[in-house]
DNA sequence: TTGTACGCGTTATCAA
DNA sequence: TTGATAACGCGTACAA
């Protein structure tokens, strides 16, 4: 019934070699006759032996794991669309290597910290990615002060010990905005994200930036926080100034899509009225009426090139060094048209 | 430096007793002296021990860690409001009793089998949830043969191994039609997912019997997929028939959302020449334009009842009883209203 | 190439 | 009853 896994004993007594020998055989280490690797591999393969995790855990100290802790809004546990594309990236990097992906949801409440201390404690993993990185970001510490190996997925201002892999915000913010200029726009705002974030800020400032160099200063600016409530309350805000906007520039598609339907709600016409773009070129961004213009990333090969630079910084060999991957582009649809004289 | 942790060793050596006691006072087994009960507790407080996972998981062959493989199509790596609240719910339960959770997702084309033998074969984890239940769903044979523990989410027709933790989706649905019927609506049409799901079927299936007992038949019934795009097809082609459906109900608010777009696109007005319902209550669904007539599950629940039931599966006290979660209960919103007579 | 200690708890056996 | 001792789970690594 319960076919007992082969151990690297049965293996070595049907090789006719020691424990040693196979487990030299299975990591191609030096040091063994041709023709007794291929033995132990032939008796490794007749057996179905693998090794298993738990023993090589325990003797290696390793968890063979990585981890990613998700802190969200209880509230707002809704989806991000980052994560599934960012996720199914890092796996692709995990599958071959055997390795797992530990994943935590914790709440914003709760003491996020706990939640790294325990990954690290446990031994349940390698290494962590710290996504949705924040200016003097706790977990930076944290990690270095628990020896927990991490990657940050965009680069923190002050030094870090730890490699950097980055999706640079600003080129996509300001094709945004050179696009809405092109169309006329003068009168551009913007709804940011909690500027404790720094992809928020970089979006943010870039906004401005691109609109400086225009001579232009932004026709409204308003704090949020990447919600759909919260992108609603600011495109209220941003629609009753006395001189309205034209155009809204929002820092991630929730928020714009949710402002698209505030807009609408209160008898504007998009585009006709109000131009809005969005940031991420989420699923419903295409679909949604007017389509969504808004700018797209590549979470996948985000996901890829963290697992890849963590498993590097654990592995040891050498430095690490940072990644940059290709910007976000700019992706035009109906949501922004031409500005209408009138 | 690096402070090496204690071990059970030094706790023994500390409270003076030998190994073998300190692990029966951890896990509050009889058979030691109160006073020496305590002697060890404090000595192991004094030293902040806290036993090593990994060898624990080696000596009892548990790997304290239930697994979640999530299928989605590499194209649509989208966000299913589904899983974040899901996850958080299952991790609720799983940090107490100091569990992790192993998340795996395999893109469509990929062979989902595989993911589960890693699962299982490396002893990753104890126990997996099957979400997105399908009929005849092959992971439930492969996980009986593979000797690893799981929940249904939900309840598969035929007989099953494993229990089942089930959030009825019909009558929701059954909510929603009625609703629709009570504005007026005679001519309403159902988008529906995949038929290879059970959820999809269900919704389908509840959505016909519930016209049928009122004597109607489904002015359309279009097979989808649950993505954005999957709702834009359906939809066109429901507006293209010949006795236009009044009101749409779709299986997910993805592919509501989406198919409210392309209703506004074809010059429609939402609702007063159509009235639009979806499934799941996705944060979107309150803000775009108009508020979407959904019906509400609670996925944190659904992820906690998982989880309760998953490991008493694996600790393999007795009989494990399916769960009945209460189901899911329609929101009104804008998007649906009473049929106007013209 | 082999033998064996080691990583670290858990549990069965046995003595007091 | 109370507690110690030792075997066990399974690879890895180093001395021989």
């Amino acid at each position: 019934m319960v076919k007992d896994r082969p151990t690297i004993a049965d293996v070595a007594a049907r090789a006719g070699v020691s424990k040693g020998s196979v487990s030299f055989a299975l990591n191609g280490r030096p040091g063994l006759a041709q023709a007794t690797v291929d033995r132990i591999l032939a008796a490794a393969d007749e057996l179905g032996w693998r090794p298993s995790n738990r023993a090589r855990s325990l003797s290696v100290s390793k968890a063979f794991a990585l981890g990613l802790v998700i802190t969200r809004d209880p509230a707002v546990l809704s989806s991000d669309p980052f994560f599934p594309a960012f996720i199914a990236g890092v796996e692709s990097v995990l599958s071959r290597g055997g390795q797992a992906l530990v994943l935590q949801v914790v709440t914003a409440g709760d003491d996020e910290a706990a939640g790294y201390r325990r990954l690290a404690q446990d031994g349940r993993v390698d290494g962590v990615f710290l996504s949705d990185l924040r200016h003097e970001d706790p977990r930076i510490e944290l990690c270095r002060e628990l020896g927990l190996p991490a990657v940050t997925l965009n680069r923190p201002e002050g030094s870090s010990p730890f490699p950097a892999v980055c999706l640079d915000d600003r080129p996509g913010t300001v094709e945004v905005v050179e696009h809405l200029l092109a169309l006329g726009h003068r009168r551009i705002a913007h709804v940011a994200g909690p500027p404790t974030f720094v992809h928020a800020t970089a979006r943010a400032d870039s906004f401005v930036a691109t609109l400086a160099d225009a001579g232009l200063e932004p026709a409204g600016l308003e704090v949020s926080d990447f919600t759909a409530a919260g992108g609603i309350e600011a495109t209220r805000r941003l629609l009753a100034l006395p001189e309205r906007p034209t155009a809204i520039v929002y820092a991630n598609d929730r928020m714009a899509i949710a402002g698209l339907g505030a807009a609408q709600q209160a008898g504007l016409t998009v585009p006709d009225d109000l131009s809005v773009a969005g940031f991420d070129d989420s699923e419903l961004a295409e679909f949604v009426h007017p389509g969504l213009t808004t700018v797209r990333a590549d979470p996948y090969a985000f996901g890829e090139a963290a697992a890849n630079t963590l498993n590097q910084l654990i592995d040891g060999t050498g430095d690490v060094a940072d990644v940059e991957l290709p910007p976000a582009r700019l992706v035009v649809r109906r949501s922004t048209a031409r500005l209408e004289e009138s």
